[in-house]
DNA sequence: ACCCAGTTTGTGAACGCTAACAATGCTCCT
DNA sequence: AGGAGCATTGTTAGCGTTCACAAACTGGGT
């Protein structure tokens, strides 16, 4: 009989309370807990009767501590007020409770590398068993590349030049799509209004809509720049409906699209009578505009969820299928669009 | 002399590794990690010199066994992927990682009370200090009320009803802001669409709007009701739009204002020269709908960052200064709205 | 020279768990 | 009856910190 414990209980029950009130050791209560094998159904009754009745739960300092594993991933983003990145963090963290993972964030203050190195030792020194990277700018990526033996870290972005596992969504194809779309609709050419130049993203798309072009033979407008943002989207419209000789543009994302279809609309320009429109994201507000946005889907929980996914195979020692994904974006047409018409 | 320690170096270096180096116990070296006064300074100088060598870094699982904190705070969200739960998110990540803490999120599978219990539990389990939810449906509240005991909390969003410690923007006073304005402007009432009914800010909204009417005598129409998303605020704006006699609405959000926009552009009704439209959040786009929306901006992030800094002083035993923070919403005049026009 | 109060350092013992191994019990052969 | 072999349980030793306390060292007064 134990001399201890009389008296009012306040501390949080332990493996050992447990043990005590099932009247085993402790070790077959944390056998219980790990679903070891060879436990007898019915001690285990017994053990998960005790759990129960004093509500215990496993310290998981102490496991941590012992396993050498916290079961906590890291993600550090750059904004995650943007939709993209909000939208990859649930993924994320959907991916990551079903697989047993808590997910632990940080966001970025700067977008310099060592703002990302801050960011990753400081997940380190929590003791992440890995870590996702939305960060998708050039600064970001190289800054990821050069740290990513000291943990399990997987990038979600786009841009191929480093080692690093990446899942991305096809942007350059997207941008193919979008800017083929309007040369077959008899535009002799598109416009762009690109991203900040420092993202990959907005690298990528750019390249996708210059190619096409070239490849088409049509003549390569020069490129007007934002930084994401519907204000920006709309002083860049503004100067877009300047050019008459415009009938189609491709905006590297909806909120610029928002921007630009609103200085089109103050200028008098229809859309899409005069001139054609299409976003890139497909945010879920892209179906409301006016004009109904035509633009490029990218799922982004989708690219989330793939993400944790080679994280988690990548801690748990599977043999990647591939160390980098690609997931494809996908058109959707609305009435933002039409016919070249005549000039 | 050691006998150990030879070959090549894998493991991580713990304290006892900086200790020898340094030539002092590892107690020494905890105290310098932790700022203890009485440590010789030359003492304290050859132990940073001896953890920067090895690039020692503390092991946080064995810390937060012994001092049984963590350091680390959860946040549980319904839907992080909407703009305003996304700034909250925002806003108390970075007061978090100011004020020392790790955040580690989780999301609501469903809206009942059973899952807000599972996400706190899980958070719980975990070991983090204290918790923010952010969940302003009426059945979350009530959950969070119940289980507040077990781990301290903060809620963010509105109702008072409970006596968890709440911070919130003025929902009513902002409704009632956006209704007075409109009366003023000569409108003999106002029409509302409101927010999913079991949403706390709905019902806010929803009575502010409602008071604001009924002290001013005017006739209070029916409430068109919605989900946020901009596809049922375009659903409600055709029923809206076949309401020959409706001059203005209110929307309980902008997302939904820019469905009504839309459904009422295409039904030919001008913004604002036959019918006016408030929205409510200010999220960025808001100043690029067509026409420009007039709105109540809630500073999200503020939000999530008052929240952090309650849970934070409740953490710290610093004494409330209040229990409840309601953060004044500001109403921001764009082109929507516009004096009633004659009938 | 000696003692007191204070500063500076070191020594063990937790914290609550899992890993490794040892010990027991049981079943089935021969 | 006497093991072999497996299923089941218990015992002991860490994991890397911090905490409580003890030890050693300082300097100034007598």
């Amino acid at each position: 009989m134990g001399t201890d414990s009389v008296g009012s209980e306040q501390r949080q029950p332990v493996m050992a309370d447990v043990a005590k009130l099932a009247g085993v050791s402790h070790q077959t209560v944390s056998r219980v807990l790990n679903g070891a094998p060879h436990v007898r159904a019915d001690t285990r009754e017994r053990v998960l009767a005790a759990i129960r009745e004093l509500d215990y739960r496993p310290n998981s300092a102490a496991r941590a501590l012992v396993t050498r594993r916290s079961q906590t991933l890291g993600v550090v983003s750059f904004d995650s007020t943007l939709y993209g990145p909000a939208s990859m963090l649930d993924g994320i963290e959907r991916a990551a409770r079903s697989a047993g993972y808590f997910v632990s964030v940080t966001s970025l203050r700067s977008l310099d590398g060592r703002s990302v190195q801050e960011a990753v030792d400081r997940l380190r020194d929590q003791g992440v068993d890995g870590v996702v990277v939305i960060a998708p700018q050039t600064s970001a990526v190289s800054a990821v590349a050069r740290l990513s033996s000291s943990v399990p870290l997987v990038a979600v972005g786009s841009g191929d030049q480093t080692r690093v596992p990446m899942v991305s969504v096809g942007n350059r194809s997207g941008a193919e799509a979008a800017t083929r779309h309007l040369l077959d609709l008899g535009h002799r050419t598109v416009h762009h209004l690109a991203g900040p130049a420092n993202w990959l993203e907005s690298q990528d798309r750019e390249e996708g809509w210059r190619r096409t072009l070239e490849a088409a033979g049509a003549p390569v407008p020069s490129v007007e720049r934002g930084d994401w943002s519907a204000r920006s989207g709309y002083q860049a419209g503004l100067r877009i409906a300047e050019l008459t000789e415009a009938t189609a543009v491709f905006c590297a994302n909806d909120h610029m699209a928002l921007g630009l279809l609103r200085a089109l609309h103050e200028a008098g320009r229809s859309v899409p009578g005069d001139i054609s429109v299409v976003g890139f994201d497909d945010i879920p507000e892209a179906g409301y505009f006016i004009p109904p946005l035509t633009t490029v889907r990218q799922d982004f929980g989708e690219l989330g969820r793939r993400a944790l996914e080679l994280l988690v195979e990548e801690l748990e020692g599977v043999q990647h299928s591939s160390t980098r994904v690609e997931i494809a974006p996908e058109m959707v047409l609305r009435r933002s669009v039409g016919p070249a018409g005549r000039r």
